[in-house]
DNA sequence: ATCGTCATATGAA
DNA sequence: TTCATATGACGAT
């Protein structure tokens, strides 16, 4: 065979109000699958999942959750995250990346030397790109070696924004060296 | 300090 | 296989 069909996986979508907007929440049966910032619209998911199919605990912990990221605290306890779209290496970058504790930042490079892959710096940046639940997994702690902001799916602005409410510092110049908020 | 170029891993077409 | 990436290191200017 050559190539595999679109892996459309049945979902349900919920909408979540924030300070922010509303972000779009989208479970399998499996749990969480993606999040969408305001305005941004999904694919690769088909909506015939009904209510039913998906615990209310799961819309509880993740509405929770995105809202403590959105005020710069720490998450009690995340939803159960589908990740089986992701590939075997999105799936230990994506887990590397929640162990990026809050109010630090790390760097692509830095990620792919904790994975034993000190060469993969720009395989992990790719990987970050693919992530598809932003905030809950902190992708936007990752920066580039040299401190710069690098990239983000829903755009620098929230990015550095989510950095902001975390306390760790940018500057706007990309001469700049990386600067942690801490004592 | 800034820019161009190359090396390198992964994934989609 | 070819091309595109949310990189990083190096050398020339």
């Amino acid at each position: 065979m050559k190539t595999n069909a679109p892996p459309k996986i049945p979902v349900l979508a919920i909408s979540i109000g924030t300070v922010e907007g509303d972000f779009t929440a989208l479970f399998s049966s499996q749990g969480l699958v993606n999040l969408l910032f305001p305005g941004e619209k999904s694919r690769r998911t088909q909506p015939t999942l009904k209510r039913d199919d998906v615990p209310a605990t799961w819309i509880k912990k993740t509405t929770e959750a995105v809202q403590k990221v959105l005020a710069g605290r720490k998450t009690a306890e995340l939803p159960p995250m589908d990740l089986s779209l992701g590939t075997p290496f999105q799936k230990r970058v994506w887990s590397a990346m929640q162990q990026i504790p809050l109010g630090e930042a790390s760097s692509y490079g830095k990620i792919a030397t904790a994975l034993e892959m000190p060469k993969a710096a720009r395989a992990v940046g790719a990987a970050c790109g693919a992530n598809p639940i932003p905030l809950l997994i902190p992708c936007h702690r990752v920066l580039a070696a040299n401190g710069a902001l690098g990239g983000y799916s829903g755009g620098l602005d929230w990015k550095k924004r989510l950095l902001a409410l975390e306390g760790v510092q940018t500057r706007p110049n990309k001469t700049a060296k990386t600067v942690f908020s801490h004592p």
